[in-house]
DNA sequence: GGAAAGTTGCTTAGCGCTAAGCTACTTTCT
DNA sequence: AGAAAGTAGCTTAGCGCTAAGCAACTTTCC
């Protein structure tokens, strides 16, 4: 189908073969993308994992961390905004917050408009490790994607914001 | 950067824009890629789950049993070659192994020339849950795949393969 | 040939996430 | 205005995965 000189045969492809072998009958096309994708997510995760640990956190907690930084000053939120945007339930934030603050990179403190509510606001001992972690994360990702050209990697990037906007709202 | 008339803005660009507003200094063009990437992951995930579940059984479930099932008749494996091929951990892989034995899916035998080994076997009806499975989960992803036409579809395909090979051996 | 080191195999303890539950505020109806 | 229903907010119980541990076989060295 590609008149693509050659390319190397990867796992995905090794997979795919596999099925055609015993289910011939199957329309195997999207595992090309979605697989490839899945494996990325995968491998790129690792290596994020072992950046974000010389900074001391997880990734999960690095999360929390650049979402509070992201803001802006004064660097505060609400738990429910951060679960909300990291897609996360209420309980899995709780437990994140108890050991960001347990580490003393945020606060927890009593919304002083809702007695419900709390407010969640980064230290300046968090503020730097998220200033830290987020470099040494972008400069594991710049690497990877060193592996392609700067156009094709801009291709790849509008390629992937057209799918990902069709998947997102059909 | 680019010349493509209008993209819409996604979640990631707006990621971006707010680094860019505190933290001009980040050269975040690998976010959007990887961003995207990880993003793709988690909404196919779920969507992936709820395809599955249809048929009873999990994402994870799923994988051990596809995995069965590509290897061809007569659908035998043991739990290490489970394991390894899923990237998974032994004890993980007892969890699921269990599982899918309660429900009938799957047969744990000896080993004959192994002692120690085990011999994991699809039964008929783990083969025909996993032949329902996997066209359930192929059509989501047909589904989703369908916001590219075939030749732009084809692109991505190579353009990660592509990033994914010289990422997983550097 | 035997024994010790190494390899492969699988089940049990700790961590993190989702789901249920409870409290506090808000809104609406009379 | 008062009360009841609804909504938003957060901490506690169950499930699944990784890490540590134990058993059985194989290989190598003397």
């Amino acid at each position: 189908m590609s008149e693509r000189p050659e390319q190397r045969k990867d796992a995905v492809d090794a997979i795919i073969e596999q099925w055609a072998t015993v289910r011939p009958d199957l329309d195997t096309a999207a595992m090309e993308v979605f697989g490839r994708v899945g494996r990325l997510t995968l491998a790129m995760g690792d290596r994020m994992d072992k950046a974000y640990a010389k900074s001391g956190i997880s990734r999960g907690e690095f999360d929390v961390l650049a979402t509070l930084r992201r803001s802006g000053e004064p660097y505060t939120l609400s738990p429910r905004q951060l679960s909300a945007t990291l897609m996360l339930t209420t309980g899995g934030m709780t437990g994140r917050l108890d050991k960001l603050e347990r580490a003393g990179l945020l606060r927890r403190s009593p919304d002083p408009h809702d007695r419900r509510g709390l407010r969640v606001t980064l230290t300046d001992k968090g503020l730097g490790v998220v200033d830290e972690a987020v470099a040494a994360g972008l400069a594991v990702q710049t690497e990877a994607l060193s592996a392609l050209d700067a156009e094709r990697a801009a291709l790849l990037a509008d390629l992937l914001r057209e799918l990902l906007a069709g998947t997102e709202r059909p």
